[in-house]
RNA sequence: GGCCCCGUGGUCAAGCGGUUAAGACACCGCCCUUUCACGGCGGUAUCAUGGGUUCGAAUCCCGUCGGGGUCACCA
């Protein structure tokens, strides 16, 4: 067979040749072990949570080599994409500040030198490197339909399990030439597919930068290079656009890693040098039998990046959850640095966990509460505006007309050294202090509790009394002293059947009455903001 | 089913042949407190399992078990 024939036959009008496209790409000029690293999405409009944490890892080693960090939008699956896809992703890394060196907005800006950043855009060099390999023998036109239909994959699939095969050979590597030129002439579409030189006994070793050395059975599948639309499949387009754009660590979900031999023998019949890599673990939850299933797009709302936004967790506290996952030891810096700002851990990229992960929202609410415990209130306002702007325009008015009074509410035991921890996203607002903002929801007391609960609010009206906090309280203990309730908490525990309770009794009653619950912040700030007629009705609401 | 990855408390995890096996969240208790919180202190609880190697194993090796991934002209 005379392969540089073929390769013409099959390849009449490239526009390069491998040696061209090389020359276009010359190796990057950086600094000695300056790592390059990629994010390389599929445009579905949606950013999982799972690749985020590859972008973190990924910003992470290019900026602590003094790297380069790069965008590059995986877009050769027609079927699956959407448009303004580069514009979603952007936004989301710019939004948290992963901004990469290199990206492409498509039909608008190019910033880099080693693009397009669109595979669709680098079908010419895909092409040059597919008629190469023709050209040497080692690939081959491929017209067969049988996996074209889901079901067909499907049959050949069991088939091969029940076998136990472990090579794959397509029976198109042996089409004569004038079979191939036969099938083109009546029109029949061919894919490209790799000449495999496996045998499906040897095995090949290499190493993962998190899970160390692995010992793997070497590819011996001709797998699709080229699909019969001309565009390449993730495994071809990642040895070329990976090579050319001097990608020097991938970073990818740990699903690629039984497709590394496959990648593996194509490094080698390109002649390209291999890049290190990075497969980290799938963030999952426990399903119902108790056994770790992967966060799925449609049953968990947590996987998509978008929803943190509308729940309002600040953005700070996604990512402080994420570095966690990949290593915990972020929390005793952060005890050290409690004000430093999270990109100054020396976290390294290279030493992440090789676990599984269960994605745990009490962790992340407790890291969200931390962050919010630390705002000023007029950032909380500030905050909870922008929020509410974006994903509840129905409170913009309010919220913009009642600044200075939601400003007092979020003030409320914050901007001090030891503030509360209570709002960890800005969704929970309306609902948390839903009574500062309406009569508060009722609150039943058994029978016992019931009565004493009327007694002392209907002896508060006389005691109630807002001029200071010092005074208001000199109230309280002077009307628990009154009604047989332990002013000195000491007391009541020494002889707790003395009394009929101490003065935190009686201010859960009141605090029930103000507020419908049995938890709320300081209650003389909250009477104050409400104001004594409102603190009044409320206590005349239910004893009369 | 084949191949591969993973297995330290309820969760995330330090650990890299000799440690009383860090820390955080959660849970419990105590203290502080003029209320709710915040905070402080303390506690329960872990090396999946069986064999090796070694003076010595959570750390190294093998098996078993358990969980996960993958086996497309999708990425």
């Amino acid at each position: 067979m005379d392969y540089k024939k073929l390769a013409e036959l099959l390849f009449p009008s490239n526009k390069y040749t491998t040696d061209e496209i090389e020359k276009m790409y010359p190796k990057r000029n950086l600094p000695e072990g300056a790592e390059v690293t990629r994010f390389a999405p599929s445009p579905t409009g949606f950013m999982h949570l799972g690749s985020f944490y590859q972008a973190l890892i990924d910003y992470n080693i290019a900026k602590r080599s003094g790297g380069v960090f790069y965008l590059r939008i995986e877009d050769t699956d027609q079927k699956r994409e959407i448009s303004g896809a580069s514009e979603i992703i952007m936004n989301v890394l710019s939004d948290y500040d992963f901004m990469p060196d290199e990206y492409e907005l498509k039909g608008g800006v190019t910033v880099g030198n080693y693009g397009p950043y669109y595979q669709t855009e680098r079908k010419e060099f895909y092409n040059a490197y597919a008629k190469k390999l023709v050209a040497e023998g080692k690939a081959f036109p491929c017209f067969c339909r049988k996996t074209e239909g889901l079901e067909d994959v499907q049959k050949k699939r069991e088939k091969d399990f029940a076998l136990g095969k472990t090579d794959d050979k397509d029976p198109c590597r042996n089409l004569t030439y004038e079979q191939i030129e036969q099938n083109l002439k009546d029109g029949k579409k061919f894919a490209i597919r790799l000449k495999s030189s496996g045998d499906g006994k040897e095995k090949i070793k290499f190493v993962d930068c998190v899970k160390g050395e692995i010992e793997i059975l070497a590819n011996s599948k001709d797998a699709i290079l080229l699909k019969n639309d001309g565009l390449p499949t993730y495994h071809f387009a990642h040895a070329i656009d990976d090579t050319l754009m001097g990608t020097t660590t991938v970073v990818r979900g740990e699903e690629w890693l039984p497709s590394y031999p496959l990648h593996h023998e194509l490094f080698d019949v390109l002649g390209f040098t291999r890049p290190k890599y990075i497969h980290t673990p799938v963030i999952s939850k426990l399903n119902e039998k108790g056994n770790k299933r992967k966060l799925s797009k449609r049953k968990d709302p947590e996987s998509d990046m978008r929803f943190y936004d509308k729940e309002g967790y600040p953005k700070q506290a996604v990512v402080e959850y994420l570095i966690n996952l990949i290593n915990s030891n972020f929390e005793i810096w952060r005890k050290n640095n409690p004000d430093a700002d999270y990109r100054d851990f020396p976290f390294d990229g290279f030493k992440n966990t090789a676990n599984t992960p269960l994605f745990d929202f009490v962790k992340l609410n407790d890291i969200a509460k931390e962050v919010i415990s630390k705002l000023t209130a007029e950032q909380c306002y500030e905050r909870l505006l922008g929020w509410a702007r974006e994903n509840s325009p129905g409170n913009v008015d309010y919220l913009v007309k009642e600044k200075d009074y939601v400003t007092k509410i979020l003030n409320i035991d914050r901007e001090k050294p030891k503030p509360r921890k209570d709002i960890y996203k800005w969704s929970m607002f309306f609902d948390l202090y839903d009574y500062m903002f309406s009569k508060p929801r009722t609150y039943e007391f058994d029978e016992q509790e019931g009565e004493k609960c009327e007694k002392v609010l209907k002896s508060y009206k006389e005691y109630l009394d807002l001029s200071s906090k010092d005074v208001w309280f000199e109230k309280i203990k002077e009307m628990s002293e009154k009604l047989g309730y332990a002013v000195s908490n000491s007391d009541y525990k020494k002889n707790p059947e003395n009394y009929q309770g101490n003065v935190a009794k009686v201010c859960e009653f009141l605090r029930v009455a103000i507020t419908g619950r049995k938890n709320s912040p300081d209650l003389y700030e909250i009477m104050t903001l409400l104001g004594e007629k409102e603190t009044l009705n409320r206590i005349s609401a239910i004893v009369g």
